[in-house]
DNA sequence: TGAACATTTGAGCAACTGTTCAAATAACCG
DNA sequence: CGGTTATTTGAACAGTTGCTCAAATGTTCA
């Protein structure tokens, strides 16, 4: 079946809410980026890191080995957080510091914590 | 290469930092929690459904009206987010109303669309 | 310069995700 | 009851993800 064709035109049950609604829509890319925002976040490798890097400024290094996972892992996992403007990093020779991009991670981190204790 | 052997425990740079920040790691199911929940919300279709039920409490046959989305598409997702306790429903006879579960998620909403606006 | 080390990168592959389609369930009404 | 409608569900399949492994890059230092 056409995917336009099942969609739900005919038989909306209350228009007014359906129009209302409809008309507070964003642009498709605002959901876009939310949904990469939280993707970025959706993972438990990087959610461990992103808790490691709020108590502290590391190197890939140190944080393969508070983590127990291969260096080459984590530094995959810290591109799409870097990617994502959830990380930053600054060069010391040859060693890598990362670090929380802004203070919006921690928030979202805090609330989720709420979230699923309630 | 065993994984265990490639985790830097021999090169670590900073061990002192390494050391206490290990000690501040919380048990795996915090962290898969927390990636779960971020899951639900990494997707764009789910992301879209957040925002209209934020809006109001609305039947899968309306939402999939507002999205221009499958019925069943729409379902499998409102699945995903009831699993999570995201989002509750209540039966009206054969219509099933759905509504945000709790208000953190309008608050982790906010907080991701600003962080992707700074 | 060349060896050693920290990190990044790309390919490959198994596991997971999101949609469609078809069928099942459940509730209403004549 | 039988037909209609709203929703759920399961299988299937393409696309994505996260790891490993091997190789490349970049920096230090003798």
């Amino acid at each position: 079946m056409n995917p336009k064709e099942d969609v739900c035109q005919i038989n909306i049950i209350n228009e007014k809410k359906v129009e209302a609604v409809g008309k507070e829509m964003l642009e498709d890319d605002v959901y876009s980026d939310l949904s990469e925002t939280f993707s970025a976040l959706g993972n438990i490798t990087r959610v461990k890191i992103l808790h490691i890097l709020s108590r502290d400024e590391l190197c890939v290094c140190d944080i393969s080995a508070i983590l127990a996972m291969s260096i080459s892992a984590v530094s995959h996992q810290l591109r799409i957080l870097r990617n994502m403007k959830i990380v930053k990093f600054r060069k010391d020779g040859k060693i890598v510091y990362y670090s929380l991009d802004d203070g919006h991670i921690v928030q979202l981190l805090k609330i989720a914590r709420e979230h699923i204790m309630e």
